[in-house]
RNA sequence: GGCGCGUUGGUCAAUCGGCUAAGACGCCUCCCUUUCACGGAGGAAUGACGGGUUCGAUUCCCGUACGUGCUACCA
């Protein structure tokens, strides 16, 4: 059979990455076992619905390279793939369940199902939940008799359809991840299937769907586990349970410090990226920071992700997509969560940088540079920059970073450092040369450091006490590739500009 | 509280009963570099706890502790 996996997200805001790795995950197996990677979209809850959401989750995986085989906008033989146009479908299989009695019509209002919560707190035995102790004394259509049921129903009564769990079954499941689990079906409770407003929950969807989707293989987070149960009747109940997926729940990603699922606001407060692209909430213009545009490479970003969770016991870190593909396999996912480690995060994207070629670098940088600079870049320079800065280079920003002095006179932020210490000595060494850099015919990184020793041992100054000077001239700071190879690449007129700028 | 899942250095982790417990990130020291990095060489740092099983447990089993997830007409 063929393999055929999917990715459903809800389209409710940034793109996270424990998301992302759930795309990769099922893109990797997919690729491995010539199966499908489909993207459906499960839109059924309209309170938290956020425009713009859908198309931004297409581009975060585009640039990941994890682009899906079947989608809402590529279409598919399943199509629709949008749950919310999908609500026919779900009403019928409701109504099945509801016809061989392993689902019911439920009319209480919120404030009921609070009371009755409110009411079973105070009993620490029994869970306050909606279940096979607590239905009878609720309103629903298997408490109350046939014809009030009826008569509700003719009315228009806003109401629910639940799942009835049964009370002594164990439920048997074989995870690819987390190997075999049992659970007690009456620790469960009546999951609702079908809302109030006649959209379905995540439960009675995802069963659907993945059943006439075909889908073989279903990854999730292990956030999932406690509703194995429920979707695991509802695969029995529908008739389907010959073709229920095989399961595969993903560890967690976690907060680096303390503990707790990773969330946006812990990329806030402790300074990186949890969305794969800038993400801007369409209610408050409020923009939140993605790897992307903070200057990851997507395969250095998708090599990451990869190894959070899972290694192929070699420890080989680097990998290409084409390696992801062929050496992943779900066996090797762990069971126990990760927590993120932002610093090694950067240490892929340093490595990518380092074995990408200037060529690539250049189209890669360009985008970075020209936004710090506001006008288009010379492509020649930022060529040649390249090679001298990429070794210091961890993200795309750093190009800009490490590299702006060859394109704009610096702000001389570290001009104390030459000040604090200047003497007659440097003001005369530096006008002399500065006269005679005019007049140098040859203009390389070898014929200037030649003239600066040169001017050196003629004013009997020590090299050490004008070598820095120098490089504040030309960068601001105490940074940057040699300073000879910077001059030599500004050029004459621009590299006397900055001499002369502190020697008047 | 109930239920599920997990637990090897600060972090990510290897190990499928023989361990003097890999490797990576980070940290520290030194070298290189008349800057800052890169790079190179070293270093500190680990099996939650208690019982079993076994000639032998990090590895298998059971408890406990801790962590985490769920406990919505959200996914």
């Amino acid at each position: 059979m063929k393999v055929r996996v999917r990715f459903a997200p809800s389209p409710t805001g940034g793109l996270h990455l424990g998301g992302v790795r759930t795309v990769l995950y099922n893109y990797l197996f997919a690729r491995a076992h010539g199966g499908d990677f489909i993207l459906r979209i499960e839109d059924t809850d309209q309170s938290r619905y956020v425009a713009g959401a859908e198309q931004y989750i297409l581009d975060c995986l585009e640039w990941c390279g994890l682009t899906p085989d079947e989608s809402p906008v590529i279409g598919g033989p399943h199509a629709p793939y949008r749950q919310s146009e999908r609500k026919a479908i779900y009403h019928k299989y409701a109504a099945q369940l509801v016809e061989q009695g392993n689902a019911y019509y439920a009319f209480d209002t919120p404030e009921e199902l609070e009371r009755m919560r409110q009411d079973h707190r105070k009993d620490e035995h029994t869970p306050a939940q909606y279940d096979h102790n607590t239905r009878t004394k609720m309103r629903n259509s298997l408490s109350m008799p046939e014809a009030d049921v009826k008569a509700l129903l003719d009315a228009g009564t806003p109401h629910v359809i639940r799942i009835k769990m049964p009370e002594n079954v164990n439920i048997h499941l074989t995870d690819m991840i987390c190997g075999e689990m049992t659970f007690d079906s009456g620790l469960s409770d009546d999951k609702v299937l079908l809302k109030a407003d006649g959209m379905p929950t995540y439960h009675l969807a995802v069963v659907v769907d993945d059943y006439l989707m075909g889908i073989t293989h279903a990854f999730r987070g292990q956030e999932w586990l406690p509703s194995v149960p429920v979707h695991v009747m509802l695969w029995e109940y529908l008739g389907w349970g010959k073709h229920m997926p095989h399961w595969a729940h993903l560890p967690l990603i976690l907060k680096p410090d303390g503990n707790g699922k990773l969330s946006k606001r812990d990329g806030d407060r402790l300074g990186f990226p949890v969305f794969a692209m800038n993400w801007t909430d369409p209610k408050t213009n409020e923009v939140t920071t993605g790897f992307k545009e903070i200057g990851f490479i997507p395969q250095a970003f998708v090599n990451m992700l990869a190894m959070l969770g899972w290694n192929d016991g070699t420890g080989q870190e680097l990998f290409s997509m084409d390696e992801l593909i062929s050496h992943f396999s779900v066996e090797r996912v762990h069971k126990g969560g990760a927590k993120f480690d932002y610093e090694k995060a950067k240490w892929f994207n340093h490595q990518y940088i380092q074995k990408t070629d200037t060529a690539a670098l250049l189209d890669m940088a360009l985008p970075f540079v020209e936004k710090e600079l506001g006008h288009t870049c010379d492509k020649e320079q930022l060529e040649k920059v390249i090679p001298l800065i990429k070794d210091r280079c961890t993200l795309l920003t750093d190009f800009w970073a490490q590299g702006h002095f060859f394109f704009r006179t610096p702000e001389l932020v570290e001009k104390a450092a030459i000040t604090d210490k200047w003497n007659e000595q440097k003001q005369q060494f530096f006008t002399t040369w500065s006269t005679a850099l005019a007049s140098l015919t040859e203009w390389t990184e070898q014929s200037l450091e030649a003239s600066f020793n040169e001017h050196v041992a003629q004013q009997g100054i020590k090299k050490g006490e004008v070598m820095l000077p120098f490089r504040i001239m030309l960068v601001g700071g105490k940074y940057g590739p040699g300073v000879f190879a910077i001059a030599a690449l500004i050029g004459k007129e621009e590299t006397i500009k900055r001499v002369g700028a502190i020697t008047g």
